[in-house]
DNA sequence: GCGCAACGGGAAAAGGTTTACATGTTTGCG
DNA sequence: CGCAAACATGTAAACCTTTTCCCGTTGCGC
């Protein structure tokens, strides 16, 4: 019996003593509003997220002791109860690339109309870093939007396995439940092709992207295809970003192309910026083309050349993909050739130079 | 004693009974780790989260087991018990203009290396949108970072008032606890016209930012200064994307301006490309300078003489401010000019034309 | 006038983790 | 040899919200 009385009274101590329940933040909880509007915290719940019937005289009290104590549901807790968080996870490997911003900025516009939120990570290319942030942020949010990821193939398994939902732009896996957003690149590059040929143009140098990036094997299968139909394509290391075409531009000069087609308009870019710098003109000594038109391929001197697809049918199309009740199957998008100023007839003197 | 020993009966039956306890993701959870290595949930977290002691022996076999169910803890769990997210919130009026990209990329760069994560969102320049987006994100998040909010005065406060650390990006705000870290674009603009005036340059229109910028107000005021000094400073409404500057070119000109001074680099990218439209040639004809230094900048035809800022800093010093020790200061930042080819002596014809 | 349905609202459990406190064991020292 | 301290480990509360289950009341139909 003492025993009994004793735990009791130890019970009754641990009653919530405080009178007003802060969270750490100092936030006002559920339970200041219930004790201000008199009520159970239930239907402070039920006035405040449920849809549940409750008497407009209560609701109103509620609602205006939530408004005295300004407050607004601790997000962890619904999350730790519901089980969703109603985020998503972009990862990207250049934030400051502008396709990648043009993406980002889509899908998170997207998200936000449902009041959803958007959880980012850049990597700088580096597939370790990928894989950590993907890997991690898989805890946190509803589904992943990995785009363009560098990573290897196992370990995309694994966070394919990590992640409730998993999304790819511009990468394919064969796996249930994976989505996945692709642009047709190997069409990209045939039509740029076809068009540089159509010209006259017999020597393309293509400056290549990251190895790693998928994106890059497919454009890699459109110029295959062009060689066989008797093209020279020379092939050269470059990169993803402005500088890496800035820099590459002397190696691609030395083979003496008549056309150049860059990974990536922002590659693009960089290669226009070195080639007035070398004082050759572009179309006349050199037409450049580039690959998902950027929105500022349009402004550029000259206007770029380029494999154009909307970034915000790519947006929309990945969202969908995060629709529960979306099949785990690949979209592939056709995008379009969209002929600007920098690409024209190869120049005569070239032909007489070698000769 | 038969009452306590009817408790203990109650207190088995509470024991948990299912096999393994699955989270709603069907992920593992620390009960899974803990059956498995035969230890308690408490042990487990302080081998795996806390630096608490335990034997080498215990910690392994708890490594092991959360190995084999592939244990990750729930961060909403965490988060709702310590009270912090590890995670910051940014809002920017324009996720696709490079300068604000760059400085996400630069924020999410440095909260990553410190184990934090990054919240985004963009309120395509609409007040509304913003203060709605900043007061969602504040519930998330262990701080915020607005860039360059477009909010009104009392607005900004109230969201101060609802986060727990704020921090402005080229906006001021008197209220404590509030960081910020602003370019001194009065330093800015008055370096660019002393650099147009000495080369000669007296009729300069201003293609003016959004009105609810701070930091066009700062431009302003630059202005103001320049005026006093007997320059002639035409303004021209215009906006922060590069299809205003695109835009805004026609009604520029119809002044007659020798110079022009964009909002920033990105409406800068719009002017010349429409002014290359109309055969003005740049910087023979008319000279034209952005303010932030993009990255694009050097990269355009001519180079755009600028402002330069490094975003890097930028990024730096707003990270500083979520210190918890850091005082509610606010940084200035100073940039320096960066003459490229955008900008010359005016040309002659000019004056003859108009006399 | 009585029974039943409908409905408003309260009590309490659940969700997964961390941590203060309790407990039990071992070691070191007097 | 005994006691205290150090240490490893377990127990249970706490974090805040939602939701299920239940109870009490009201209104309606017979």
């Amino acid at each position: 019996m003492f025993a009994v009385a004793a735990n009791r009274a130890a019970a009754w101590s641990n009653v919530r003593v405080r009178k007003s329940t802060r969270d750490r933040a100092g936030r006002a909880t559920i339970h200041d509003v219930a004790r201000l509007a008199e009520v159970s915290t239930a239907t402070v719940s039920r006035v405040l997220s449920g849809g549940k019937p409750v008497s407009d005289q209560v609701a109103e009290r509620v609602r205006a002791a939530a408004q005295e104590v300004g407050y607004r549901p601790n997000p962890a807790a619904q999350t730790l109860l519901r089980g969703s968080s109603r985020t998503i996870g972009v990862v990207a490997p250049d934030l400051g690339n502008p396709y990648f911003a043009e993406i980002l900025k889509g899908i998170s516009a997207e998200a936000a109309t449902d009041g959803n939120h958007t959880l980012v990570a850049g990597t700088d290319e580096d597939p370790e870093r990928e894989y950590r942030a993907a890997i991690e942020l898989a805890r946190w949010v509803d589904g992943l939007l990995l785009c363009a990821p560098r990573m290897s193939t196992p370990r995309l398994k694994e966070v394919a396995a990590a992640s409730r939902k998993l999304v790819l732009i511009n990468r394919v896996l064969r796996h249930p439940s994976v989505g996945a957003v692709v642009v047709d690149y190997h069409h990209g590059v045939r039509l740029l092709c076809e068009h540089l040929g159509s010209l006259g143009h017999k020597r393309i140098v293509y400056l290549e992207g990251p190895p790693q990036a998928w994106s890059d094997q497919q454009r890699q299968r459109g110029f295959r295809t062009a060689e066989a139909a008797g093209r020279t394509i020379i092939r050269v290391p470059c990169g993803s970003a402005l500088r890496d075409g800035f820099n590459a531009v002397d190696e691609a000069l030395g083979h003496r192309p008549t056309a150049l087609i860059a990974f990536n308009d922002h590659v693009a870019v960089g290669v226009l910026s070195r080639l007035r710098e070398l004082g050759v003109s572009v179309p006349d000594d050199l037409s450049v083309a580039g690959v998902d038109d950027a929105p500022m391929s349009a402004h550029t001197d000259p206007g770029l050349t380029t494999y154009a697809v909307s970034t915000v049918e790519l947006g929309r199309q990945a969202w969908q993909h995060f629709n529960p009740t979306a099949p785990a199957n690949t979209t592939h998008l056709t995008g379009e050739l969209v002929i600007r100023g920098s690409t024209a007839r190869p120049p005569r003197r070239r032909r007489t130079a070698q000769a």
